[in-house]
Order: structure tokens, then C-alpha cells, then sequence
DNA sequence: TCTAATGTGCCAGTAAATGGCATAAATAGC
DNA sequence: GCTATTTATGCCATTTACTGGCACATTAGA
């Protein structure tokens, strides 16, 4: 073949990358073989290939090869839209905990997702979680009447929270007393393991803060609000935050 | 321009898909322009990404014009070796926590991810997932003396645990004495927030855990274990552990 | 009906990619 | 030091995939 469409080359490229990766050594003679081309025009590929920062080395000589060194990657990963912001939030959640195992690079990674997405979506992102704190640990007190909220609720809430939707709760209050309000998601609080919601509270018309286990049942209402700033709710909760 | 190298091209392609995400509407003459080339060949590009799998929409008529549908892309994202392997972790730990917010699509990711691995390597990542525990909390009286551990410290354990090095630790125990042994770290517990690990005890013989936090010192032994069935350790913890 | 927009078929020019060959350069074994 | 092996580079003729231009079809709004 003396000439290839764009397509078969892209699909050639990603073929050599693929057996570069899948053994540890080559000769040029095998990879020349696999590939179906000229060793001339492997030699080529592989130098574009290096000069695109492929961390290629080779040996020369008897015994010599190709070798792609350690790095893992992985590419062409397509996640969508709500699926990014989990990932970054999980990360910003792991960070916090100063888990001994995992605290190393959890930044690298979050500034490599982060620098990964379109210049455009940044500050939305950033903005998303400039909304979530992670606070302390819960007392024991607190913890011990702890009850797994539904699932189809938090996914309610969820949205809410992320498209900044209202969101009308039946809740109960400490006292065990149920009502029904219509309530702004702002921001998030979790103390370990409770999850609070920092809202504007529009039966009360003030901030208040709910737990999110004691939401029984939760519906969107269609208006959409804007944000306030934190300095509006940071009065009402407990100290030791931190904001992600 | 009659003819361009593939490098041109494919970067002509990337601008192309950046420049579809950067707005939400488009009109050909105008991306012919940014690009730099004719209308032809830009509805051939565009022809063929569509054929490829890119959500390209357009309408005809007066005022229509070209659109890529809502997905975000994380694309061309290269993370090395324990970067992938933190990234798994977190999700894997989060997913256990149940979190209201974040459990919907953390499964999807993760398996995303998963399957952007090489075929050889993802044995190897799910292995080492298995050798983390998720337990419950800690109880209060515990939490209360927990000391996060010196970071230095944690890096030799993470690398001694990853690696399957041996490691000395400086272990001041319940009681307060202070001792020195060789332990291999199999497998990692977390009772939020106390980090455990799970060792052959080279000093007693036998399965021991650690507190992390109580590890005073680790240096790593050149020495590498092999792993040990999970069964042999599985008696000398409290109850309530789900693998990962 | 007119206008503005996407979509398609065809053709000729050309530059980029290919393969082949010769040769350099480095390494290992003897 | 000699030879075999393997990566690396330069040059040239061939070819073919890409490009632009033009004409025209198709769709939708004003």
C-alpha cells in the first residue's frame, strides 16, 4: 500500500500505541510485521510518535528494542457532564479526609481533570465546588440516629443542588414535627457521615440548614434561583468547615 | 492550502471539536473561517466525525447552523501508574459511603475508567482493590484519640503496601508500650476515621492489625511478600467489612 | 416566492505519505 | 578487533488521498 486514508492511519497509530503497551519489548521487525508496513515508515511513525512525548526509548544492537516506559494512561475517556462534576467532588471529598494511603497525588489528579476540561467550563466547575464544605466529624450523638436517606430522594436533591432548581421537602424536625416547605439548595455540609443542605428557607424566609436524612420526601419545583453568597448562611451552622 | 500532513489534520480536528464545545451554535461559514478551510472540506470533517461517533446535530434553513449535543469530554488525559490507582480507590471508598449526593453515576465512572485500562493491567488494578475494606465507623471512644500520622510515615507505608515490600515499623501500642517489627501490610481497613492495616507480624508469627495512626516510624525492607488468602486474616477483626 | 442555510456529486491539481535502497551508528558475542 | 544484529537517517520515485471549486439539491424561515 503505498498510500492510507486519515482514518486508516489514525486506526494505525492507536494500533501501535495498543501493542506497545501490551508487551514490555519489540523489535522494529515484529512491530513492522504486525502493523503491515515498510520498516522505513514504522521508523517515521514512531519518531512523530516521540516527538508528540510518547515516553518511547529503544536500544539498538544485539538484543536491542522498542520499549514504551511505566506510565499507565488512560485516554479517550468520555464522561458527560454530571458524571465529571461527581468525580472531581469525590476527589475534593477524598482529599479532606487526609486518608494516610491516598493524599499524595489526589491533587496532580484534580488539577490534570480539571485542566482537562474546556477552558469555558472551568470556572463553572470551580464555582460548583466552592459550594460544597466538608466539615467536622459528627458526635456520636448525632451519628447513632443516623438513617440512609432514599435513594430517590437524594437524586431529587441531588439535582436540585446541581441545577439550581427548588425544591419542595417534607421534613422532620428534631422534635419529630413534619412540614412541607419550599426550600433554595445553596450549599452542602457534610460532617461526617451527616450531609447537610445550607438553603434558603422560603416558609421561614431565612437560611437554615437541613439534614438530608430527614428529608422524607422531596420534589423540584421549577423556578430556578440564583446564589447567594456564603457570608449569607455562615452564621447558622456549627464551626470547623472547610471549604473544597 | 491544497494538502496537509496528518499532524495538521488531526490538529485541525482537534481545534474543530473544541471550537463545536466552545459555543453551542455554529454556522459553517463561520467555522470555515476559524479553520481555514473551504466549506467542502469542512462538511467532509464534519461528515466524517458524525460517522465516528461524535452527537453533531445541524439544522438547515435560515437560521440554523451546527451543534454538538451536551456530552463534556475529558479527553486526552494521561495520569501515571498510582495516579490511576488513587483515582480508582477514591471512587471505590466513596461509592462505599453512601453519600447522597454522589452514588448515582460513581459506578458508571469507575467502570469507564476500568475498561480505559489496558486488558493486561486490569487484573492488576482489581486485585489490589480487593485488598481495601470498608468498614464502619469507629466509635466515639476511639475516634477521640486518633492522631493523624506523620506524612512522611504514610508514604512509606503506602509505597511498602502498594509494592508488597516488607516494613519496620515503631508500633506504640493500646497499652502504650513501644516496640519494633517487620510486618507485611496484605490488606487496608478503614473505620472511618481510623486507617487499619491488616499484617503478617514477623515479630508474634501470626496476623496482626495496626493502627496507622499509632505507627511511629516505617522505613521499608527490601524484601517483597507475596500476598496471603484473605480467609487467614479474616478472624482477627471486628465485624461489619465489605470488600471493595 | 425569495433567501439563507446545510448537504452532495464530480473533477483536476498537488503535496504528503509510502517503500526501497544505501548507509550510519551502536551494542553484544566471540 | 571482527561480525552479526538492531535501531536510525537520508534520498528519490511513485502514488493516492486530500483539497478547493463549482454546480445543484434540500430544507426552513420570512
Amino acid at each position: 500500500m503505498i498510500n492510507t486514508s486519515f482514518e486508516q492511519r489514525t486506526e494505525r497509530r492507536n494500533r501501535l500505541i495498543g501493542l506497545l503497551r501490551s508487551e514490555t519489548y519489540w523489535k522494529t521487525s515484529d512491530l513492522r510485521e504486525q502493523l503491515g508496513v515498510s520498516q522505513r515508515t514504522l521508523m517515521r511513525e514512531l519518531a512523530e510518535l516521540k516527538r508528540a512525548g510518547y515516553p518511547i526509548e529503544s536500544e539498538r544492537g544485539r538484543g536491542g528494542g522498542i520499549r514504551l516506559n511505566g506510565r499507565w494512561g488512560v485516554n479517550r475517556l468520555q464522561l458527560n457532564h454530571q458524571e465529571v462534576v461527581e468525580l472531581i467532588l469525590s476527589l475534593a471529598i477524598m482529599e479532606s479526609l487526609q486518608s494516610p494511603l491516598l493524599t499524595s497525588n489526589l491533587k496532580a489528579i484534580k488539577q490534570k481533570l480539571f485542566q482537562a476540561f474546556p477552558q469555558e467550563q472551568r470556572s463553572a466547575v470551580s464555582n460548583l465546588r466552592k459550594r460544597i464544605m466538608i466539615g467536622s466529624n459528627a458526635g456520636a450523638d448525632t451519628v447513632s440516629r443516623y438513617v440512609t436517606p432514599e435513594h430517590t430522594i437524594s437524586e431529587s436533591i441531588a439535582e436540585a443542588f446541581l441545577e439550581q432548581y427548588g425544591l419542595e421537602i417534607d421534613y422532620e424536625s428534631d422534635s419529630g414535627a413534619q412540614t412541607t416547605r419550599v426550600i433554595e439548595a445553596h450549599y452542602i455540609l457534610l460532617n461526617w457521615p451527616i450531609w447537610y443542605i445550607t438553603a434558603w428557607d422560603h416558609l421561614r424566609e431565612d437560611s437554615r440548614m437541613f439534614r438530608i436524612d430527614r428529608i422524607k420526601n422531596a420534589r423540584i419545583v421549577a423556578s430556578r434561583f440564583s446564589l447567594k453568597p456564603i457570608e449569607d448562611f455562615i452564621g447558622i451552622y456549627t464551626p470547623y468547615y472547610q471549604s473544597i
